[in-house]
RNA sequence: GGCGACGUACCCAAGUGGUUAAGGGAGAGGUCUGCAACAUCUUUAUCGUCGGUUCGAAUCCGACCGUCGCCUCCA
């Protein structure tokens, strides 16, 4: 299975600019990203991140890549305040639930895959744990200490950031503007304001401690990423995506940690995407405009909310309405209408129609070009909708005529892009739910009984009859051909 | 205060130097329909403001205004 051809652009936020991709082994791409702190459920934020990322591995794949997708759980070391202050997010979330932190980690660690399942994410290839590799950020630290990079002070370790002369290479900062920048003088062993811990000292009272060399403790936040990536993708991999607001210090840091450890460069590509706003205003839990996954899937279809995410480009803000996201839903439903039409025809004609498949291979190559350009997926969907145009009248002009090639094409073509790559279809256009022989022995009666009211012009009962069933979530359609319901 | 992104129609959102500025939603009008929904056709912008570069700019440069992000935990 060869490579498709193809031209792939991707935006490097570390060159700021587009950059032709080329991977390091050839036919492989290894991607990390930046995955959840599990100490709540998940928000619209974590939904467009991973939504956005786990398209580009689709693409990937479609291209034919061999991908290796890994995406961390952080359960220990995410700090709540200050940076290397306070207390850490999921502690503090067990002792309000009267938990234990595992517990915690392992409720939201399922919410999170639940909410991410119903969207039709595909789960990572890997998605290992924080806590679960303690060893190997204990070694980590080891070689940053004994190179020169890391300090103890009183059972904390530190990467001392003035010894990696490339910090800030990613955000655009200098460590000299850190240290002036810092707004809040913060009292501790730290040589430099702008150090950053790789393992807390942690007191008895704490409920999440490992043996170091050190003393009893935890690992820094920043330092998981740099031992899992390495350990599964290798010292120097293909791209490390995340959030925009984790570039700093977050990625930052793991840049340092993994070059200084490793002295090699860390990640070719960084793919950063950008953040979700409600009604114009950053969605934040200070803000109380804060929407979880859990609630916005009681208001909205799973693959509604996905496709309005991939209505706008990773790099964008989304923002958030209830007004688009309506807008969003009523345009995947046109899709889904004239795809299910696909899905349904049966051809006869065993010639090829050789001016769709034009229009096929056209499309194909619209979608392909747009996904090219750093995964412009909203160009790919406008491709789609001209497409879908072009479809329907294809199949209305002669319905009796489909060539059962073309048909065939056509079908896999639209599956492909339109599921594989984009995950926008749902498992079947089967009549859901409620569809059984006996409710389709009732409608059929109903439908019958209702036509006859019709020819006997009693409208009165007839649109009773299809308003009572509206209130029960089954539409009619009055077509030339008859009645259909859904 | 420092760094960065963005500003395209009523709303969402592509386009980043050159024929009529994609696409979706909403609105309006027509076809279809007993009516409605569905479907279908038509229609609705000169691109924040001002100035500059250019034969030519939404697209490049500058200033200004505005929105947002990061600098502190956040996808």
């Amino acid at each position: 299975m060869g490579l498709k051809e193809n031209n792939l652009v991707l935006y490097n936020t570390l060159s700021r600019k587009k950059e032709e991709f080329v991977p390091i082994n050839p036919g492989f791409v290894g991607i990390y990203v930046c995955g959840p702190t599990v100490y709540g459920d998940s928000h619209l934020g974590h939904a467009k991140s991973y939504i956005s990322f786990d398209v580009i591995v689709r693409y990937f794949r479609h291209l034919g890549y061999k991908v290796r997708y890994v995406q961390n759980i952080t359960d220990v070391g995410h700090l709540q305040s200050d940076a290397d202050e306070g207390e850490d997010k999921i502690a503090e979330q067990a002792r309000l639930e009267r938990l234990e932190p595992m517990e915690v980690v392992e409720n939201y660690t399922r919410s999170y895959f639940e909410d991410m399942d119903v969207l039709n994410v595909l789960r990572p290839d890997i998605s290992p744990r924080a806590s679960g590799h303690i060893p190997e950020q204990v070694e980590m630290i080891q070689t940053l200490m004994e190179k020169g990079y890391a300090y103890e002070a009183d059972g904390n370790v530190y990467f001392e950031v003035e010894k990696f002369k490339d910090y800030g290479k990613l955000s655009g900062r200098s460590v000299d503007e850190m240290r002036e920048g810092h707004r809040v003088e913060v009292k501790s062993d730290k040589r430099n304001a702008a150090d950053f811990a790789l393992w807390k000292k942690a007191d008895p009272t704490h409920l999440m401690r490992w043996n170091s060399p050190w003393g009893k403790g935890y690992p820094g936040w920043h330092l998981e990423c740099s031992c899992m990536s390495n350990k599964y993708l290798g010292e120097t991999f293909d791209i490390h995506g995340g959030g925009m607001e984790n570039k700093f210090p977050h990625h930052e840091s793991e840049i340092a940690q993994s070059e200084a450890a490793n002295g090699k460069p860390f990640v070719k590509y960084w793919m950063h995407n950008n953040m979700v706003n409600v009604d114009g205003v950053k969605m934040g839990k200070s803000l109380g405009n804060f929407k979880t996954l859990k609630a916005a899937l009681e208001s909205y279809p799973p693959l509604a909310i996905r496709f309005f995410i991939l209505t706008s480009h990773y790099r964008a803000t989304l923002d958030f309405s209830e007004t688009a996201l309506q807008a969003a839903e009523k345009g995947l439903q046109k899709i889904y209408t004239v795809v299910e039409k696909v899905f349904t025809s049966k051809a006869l004609s065993e010639k090829t129609d050789d001016a769709f498949e034009k229009e096929i291979e056209a499309y194909e190559a619209a979608f392909q070009e747009a996904m090219d350009d750093d995964f412009n997926t909203p160009r790919a969907i406008a491709a789609t909708f001209d497409f879908i145009k072009k479809t329907a009248s294809w199949i209305e002009r002669e319905p009796d005529k489909l060539s059962v090639p073309t048909l065939e094409k056509l079908t896999s073509v639209l599956k492909s892009l339109l599921d594989d790559v984009l995950g926008l279809l749902p498992e079947s256009f089967e009549k859901e739910e409620t569809s059984s022989d006996k409710m389709d022995g009732v409608m059929e009666l109903l439908i019958s009984l209702r036509a006859q009211l019709r020819a006997e012009k009693n409208f009165a009962l007839a649109d009773e009859i299809r308003n009572k069933l509206t209130e029960l979530g089954i539409t009619l359609k009055d077509t030339r051909e008859g009645t259909t319901w859904e």
